[in-house]
DNA sequence: CGGGCCCTTGACGTTAGTCAAAGAGCGTGG
DNA sequence: CCACGCTCTTTGACTAACGTCAAGGGCCCG
């Protein structure tokens, strides 16, 4: 009961998906010895392919994962934020980080190396079961995007992403989009010409978007149409010309 | 040193991802209480969002995993075969599968209890580590995957997934398809119709299909093409009749 | 006011999907 | 042995989706 006041950044890395299901006495001199790193918008955290030293938290901010192909391309594979860990391979001994790591907004994280990591998964098995479920659910997040992009159009994984950011079910809904739509299009697999343009398509069925704000009229039909067969494409649905509230 | 003696497919589990860097007599009980299954080709093995029940080593033979949108599309995610683990999210009490999978040819696998897996994780931490070290893999694969879709063209994918099929890095090559096209194609992300034709546009780079056998003339001219920029398509590529061993 | 930067628009080309039909292999039964 | 139906695969013609290139518009900041 002696050190139960621990500082706000530890109290979000134990709220962590690797760390919340484990009891604090066992995490916290982890994370003691972590270190705490301010990183500035733009500035790279590790590379692909480089060997894996570390396990990140992120207190607050933007991460993306990334993938650069050999001719150079950058494909998002993981946009992250707050309480969010990436990095997990570091808990294997001699492995390499699959990703690259950027910062896409000014970011504090906590960096735990990965011989502390190792040595304090010998004497507490179970932090070894909560890394696995951490793998499991990033599993499970790879997942569906490669679901999202083998069987669904850009707009329909727009959609698919703005009821991600939508807190109701039901009803209207405004929001925020959290980071730039270049990010965005990257994310969802588009070139910022295709999002933009498919954005407009989203129209027809009552999302607006206007700067940095998206508003859903109704999220029960974009769940409808998110989930709708893309070869059903007839032209029943788009009606162009007609009785919404263009400006 | 007494039952060193072990059944062939005893031989096979062992070599698996997850059990290979762990000492046999560790492993050996979990696999003398786990079933052997004879699976036909068709046969379901377990359904996208069913209860995580137990862990499965494919001794011989081939797996699909897919996963199904809403709208009934089935997209494939991994195609398995003998030593390859699959339903690892049975470690992790509670978990669901996501994925569904399906022999894709009669197969024989090794089912193991998720029950006995756990009490096996509890008296032995190596073994949760191991399973860890699958998962991380795994993930590195659906990275892979989504590399590919997100920056390369139809046929750059079929490209590199003959480049994963050859043996040798360099010069001529002759390959055997594993399965049929039809799962080719839903692995790669294309349809039946799309990657036939993706087929043809491969023989400039010197590659021929027939029946279920395909033959590249040159592995480098490959790697090349696989890598390329999709962008970088302008006509300067193919050159056409020159230089090269063209018949 | 001017220069970046991000985002949007337009015109156009390429890639992949759709629908429909025809060919190729294969086992069955006459 | 051959016709038959079956499934897998290929082709063709057309459409939809997405990318590319180039030009413009809004916005922030000096």
């Amino acid at each position: 009961m002696s050190a139960h006041i621990v500082d706000l950044n530890t109290e979000v890395a134990l709220k962590s998906a690797v760390f919340r299901d484990l009891p604090r006495d066992q995490v916290l001199p982890l994370i003691r010895d972590a270190k705490q790193r301010e990183v500035e918008r733009g500035s790279t955290i590790f590379y692909q392919g480089e060997t894996a030293h570390s396990l990140f938290i992120i207190l607050d901010g933007w991460v993306k994962l990334y993938r650069l192909s050999p001719c150079g391309v950058e494909a998002v594979v993981s946009v992250l934020s707050r309480e969010d860990a990436f990095g997990e391979a570091s808990a294997m001994p001699g492995e390499v980080y699959s990703t690259g790591a950027e910062a896409v907004a000014d970011s504090h994280i906590m960096q735990i190396d990965a011989q502390s990591l190792w040595s304090a998964i010998k004497e507490n098995p179970q932090l070894c079961h909560a890394l696995l479920g951490a793998s499991v659910s990033r599993n499970r997040a790879l997942v569906d995007q490669l679901e999202q992009l083998k069987s669904h159009t850009g707009a329909q994984r727009i959609a698919d992403f703005l009821l991600g950011l939508c807190k109701t079910e039901h009803g209207a809904c405004t929001v925020v989009l959290p980071y730039d739509k270049g990010l965005i299009a990257s994310w969802l697999g588009l070139k910022p010409e295709t999002l933009s343009r498919a954005f407009k398509r989203l129209q027809p069925y009552g999302v607006s978007i206007s700067k940095n704000r998206a508003t859903i009229k109704s999220v029960e039909r974009l769940i409808r149409f998110a989930e709708e067969d893309p070869s059903s494409s007839r032209k029943d649905a788009p009606l162009k010309s007609s009785s919404f509230t263009q400006s």
